[in-house]
DNA sequence: AAAGTAACGTACTAGTTCGTACATAAGGGA
DNA sequence: TCCCTTATGTACGAACTAGTACGTTACTTT
């Protein structure tokens, strides 16, 4: 009548801390991305899990701790990727187009990161702010972006007097926006942006842009 | 004994339904804005209220119509505004440039409303999906920019074959961006985008950013 | 001035949701 | 093998929150 079996196989434990928390994380990840914070449920995540919820008070202390601990982990996710990238050794123009296309990649395929921090920015980044791990995350990126710029302007081909944070900032801003605000331009454009077949044209659209923006072909073009 | 005088001045009513009905918009839309749709209080929208909660219900019937109500009233003062904006007897290069700075503008002065698209975007947009009244409300601004688009490539100053769809996104995305990750981009950057000493440099980015790009500085700079 | 209706207020309920007290079992070390 | 710690499950409670039943008052119309 032994419902469990005498042996299981190594490393299939019935409790195993690490895995549930992990899976505690990754199902709160969906459910607060989806949801909002206080339209995410706790009960929910538990049901979700192959745990209960008094783990997730066991492992994170309440509701606002888990999604702390969401958010920090979706943030050093995407520094793992940041740290990956290499641009260093082409050329300026194509360094940043190539930075910018990355960046939109990467955007592209962590969809639920962008509304986490849409969610966050609703609630006034109260939670990144207090989050010690997740100060100065942004100067990796930024001191790359400036040795472009630098680079660019000694070489002459980077005409626009640009600021490091500006240019990520736009790279951001349109990367961002195609996922963050998919549904309501959809609905009053009739486009879903996020639809593949958007995808490469878009993807080349925020290269050409930044490229044009720094050589200059906007400058007084029509005075 | 009497606390309220035997006249009052004429149009000052005790009850006053349209006066009523406006302050509660106003008062919901702050609070949607400030706490998205699941953190809004209709308690504490009714405390806000020179009325109580029970006109809430009398006049919107819930918390779901009130929250339609506040969206269809923001995006419509958008459109208004939007009515006003003539551009078409400007040059195609000063046309798209000055529409993108009053998107600027427009974006930097109705922040609730950002916080707004925000939260309709964490709920998939099904609220908008549903409102007849916010259907076929871009169509405007696509029409003005198509004509200005054609002219340019008529001219020969917009080398770049821009979709209207695009390039309104691409407007967009940077006002908006700044507005509604202003708080995760804080805390990472340590620069708060939209502090009035960042205002002037970022509305003449949008400008350039979109005539650098349509008049097709980036095309293959550096190959 | 009477009466009807639109506008409004109070007090309450039903249901939900975060969080916890208490009980229990697995696994590792002595 | 025994025990102690870590991990886990169940059942419940306290607080909050959307929504409503019922009663009342201002304004309008005739």
């Amino acid at each position: 009548m032994s419902s469990q079996p005498a042996t299981r196989p190594p490393g299939d434990r019935l409790r195993d801390a690490e895995r549930t928390r992990a899976e505690i994380l990754e199902v709160a990840q969906r459910e607060f991305a989806r949801n909002g914070y206080a339209g995410a449920r706790v009960d929910e995540i538990a049901a979700l899990t192959r745990t209960t919820k008094r783990m997730i008070y066991y492992y994170f202390g309440g509701k606002e701790q888990l999604y702390v601990a969401v958010l920090e982990k979706a943030y050093s996710d995407v520094r793992a990727v940041e740290r990956t990238v290499d641009v260093e050794h082409l050329a300026p123009v194509e360094a940043i187009r190539t930075l910018a296309e990355l960046t939109f990649d990467h955007h592209d395929a962590h969809r639920d990161f962008i509304k986490l921090v849409s969610i966050e920015n609703i609630h006034h980044g109260e939670h990144i702010r207090k989050s010690e791990v997740l100060a100065n995350l942004g100067t990796p990126v930024l001191d790359l972006i400036s040795r472009i710029l630098d680079a660019g302007q000694a070489q002459g081909v980077f005409v626009t007097d640009a600021d490091a944070i500006d240019v990520h900032m736009m790279i951001s801003a349109f990367c961002c926006f195609r996922i963050s605000n998919q549904h309501t331009f959809g609905a009053l454009f009739g486009r879903d942006m996020t639809a593949p077949e958007h995808r490469e044209r878009q993807r080349a659209m925020i290269g050409e842009m930044v490229v044009a923006y720094l050589t200059g072909a906007g400058r007084r073009a029509a005075t």
